[in-house]
DNA sequence: ATGAAAGCGCTAACAC
DNA sequence: GTGTTAGCGCTTTCAT
């Protein structure tokens, strides 16, 4: 752990100036340096265990190669590795390393953490969110480049990376419909969300373009929690004329749904057939059979993300990121069909 | 987004040298600059949004404030999320940040990860491992400082930071002994980890301590997995003389053993008492009644293990972090008693 | 109490 | 083809 070689110890090494072995090891020696002199530079530089120095080749260019990624949460939700495995991977592509900072949602952490990045100069902070949501850009931010990761800034002057949601409510119910059902009922979460407005309008757009009129009561709220879809999906069947197939808001509550459906002695999808939303990964061994969900993309959202941070020249969109349809076993025809 | 101002631009502004400027923003300026003209330069700094380039100050300091933190999966397995913000909160009150790379378990990333990390300077690097196990350090990785996290490094070359597996499986089992159990089976998860012979010693040494000789028909082999703790049980049940109590090598098993036990009518912990280990979050809310299980401390994991990074003068040794058993509702005392 | 100056390790323009 | 040179923005020593 001595002193780090520099490029003029490779230069002595190699007997070469230290000119030369820049060139050389930024490979862009062609035609400058002959390859014999540049081979005895890289042989130098292997042997003596040489490293570019990161802070000096920044400070001399003005540029760094670090992406910073400040959220509520990051490391906690197990939503959040994904998109850092996507940005990552995508910073990765092109030479960038991610500097993460979890703000466990304390303003006043946040603001610090946007400070040490900005001196740290990275090339761009994607400011990501937990759960999909409308957020300001701190002012502080936007000295640098900045792209809202599974958020939206209401301001617009960021580009924004989120799931489409209307569109996954969408063919989510038209999962439902291809399947031939035509009394579906919708188990929603917290209606601030806006993944639960834009669930519910994909939904409603699906039935109407089905010419299936609206009828209120098949839309019940919830709350996201298993519980919610325990009752929800009881207020349903005790309905005069019960849905056959139900599209729950997310898969927490599907599982309450699956539970209080076997509670009743009731099969999915023989006797209702289930849509849940989210994909969650910690969730799926519990659903027996197996749901068909709609899958948050979450690995592309960060790799969006990460895309638009390294190039600045990006408007400042809203960039809707596909949610697909994950297909198993929890759809089926309508009973008795 | 023009260029950020320097230090020159702030001693202009003040109408000072900049050398001036930087001894009053570093804080040593006291006895140095007299307080009129420190308000100054710290007015004029703020009016200017002035920022520190840490890789200027890092080239000149020859230290960086960053440290690596490098693992398999570390971003998608929920425990090292807490890993993470165990050693990002500890880094940050050093006024560190941490920059983290998954490498999917890709030596090849892992080689470039460790590369880029050293071509940054850090100040030192968390090799973390997603389950706790025992691992080579990269030879590349050695010349800066290494700390595993969950991990052991079998060379001893790097210092360890590691759950208590056997004081954990100890406390567990005693928790049964303290209900009053004698006899107490164990549902052990893959023989090969560090994390099921620890805790098998554990319980072994509990049942020895109070007298209880070991009866190998009450160790049953598992993976770890759900099914595992289904079929394990049910075993354990079919006994002549069955156990009145088990210790599930982590919380999945114990699952499925609630489940197979509410399938055969049987109620913990009035029928039977059962003790987990993990602690694992996601899983929390499904056990009914709520499980008495073994926490795995990986917040204080990751501070320790920051902690380590940044003292270079620490020795090479094992930490073995404490895993409290969390009492909760599983445990009661034997039937019949 | 303040300023001048050197130099950290690198890139890149320019000279030979 | 290769070397010389001038900084990038900062810390720190030494003058003043």
């Amino acid at each position: 752990m001595a002193q780090r070689p520099t490029m003029h110890d490779v230069a002595a090494a190699a007997g070469v100036s230290q000119a030369v072995v820049s060139l050389v090891l930024s490979g862009s020696s062609a035609g400058r340096a002959s390859e014999t002199t540049a081979q005895r530079v890289r042989d130098a530089a292997a042997e003596l265990g040489y490293r570019t120095n990161l802070q000096a080749k920044s400070l001399k260019t003005g540029v760094t190669e670090i992406i910073g990624l400040v959220g509520d949460e990051v490391a906690t939700s197990p939503f959040s590795g994904m998109m850092i495995k996507g940005a990552q991977d995508r910073a990765w592509q092109d030479q960038h390393t991610l500097m993460t900072v979890d703000t466990g949602g304390d303003d006043g952490l946040e603001r610090a953490a946007i400070d040490t990045m900005l001196s740290h100069r990275v090339r761009g902070i994607i400011y990501t969110a937990m759960y999909h949501r409308e957020l300001t850009v701190p002012a502080a931010a936007l000295d640098t480049r900045v792209v809202c990761l599974n958020a939206r800034d209401v301001d617009g002057r960021a580009p924004s990376v989120i799931p489409d949601e209307v569109t996954g409510g969408y063919e989510a119910t038209r999962a439902l419909l291809d399947a031939g059902h035509t009394r579906i009922g919708m188990i929603n979460i917290h209606t601030s969300l806006p993944a639960a407005t834009g669930r519910l309008e994909g939904y409603e757009r699906a039935l109407s373009e089905a010419g299936i009129s609206r009828d209120p009561e098949l839309i019940r709220p919830g709350d996201g929690t298993h519980r919610s879809g325990v009752r929800a999906i009881g207020d349903l069947l005790d309905l005069p004329s019960p849905p056959t197939a139900v599209f729950c808001g997310n898969d927490r509550t599907a599982l309450g749904a699956y539970q209080a459906l076997s509670a009743r002695g009731l099969e999915v999808p023989g006797d209702i057939s289930i849509v849940g939303f989210d994909d969650q990964d910690v969730l799926r061994d519990f659903f027996q059979p197996a749901l068909t969900t709609v899958q948050l993309p979450f690995t592309e959202m960060g790799d969006r993300a990460a895309a638009l941070a390294l190039d600045a020249a990006a408007p400042a969109e809203v960039h809707l990121v596909h949610c697909p349809v994950i297909h198993r076993r929890s759809v089926g025809p309508p009973k008795g069909r």
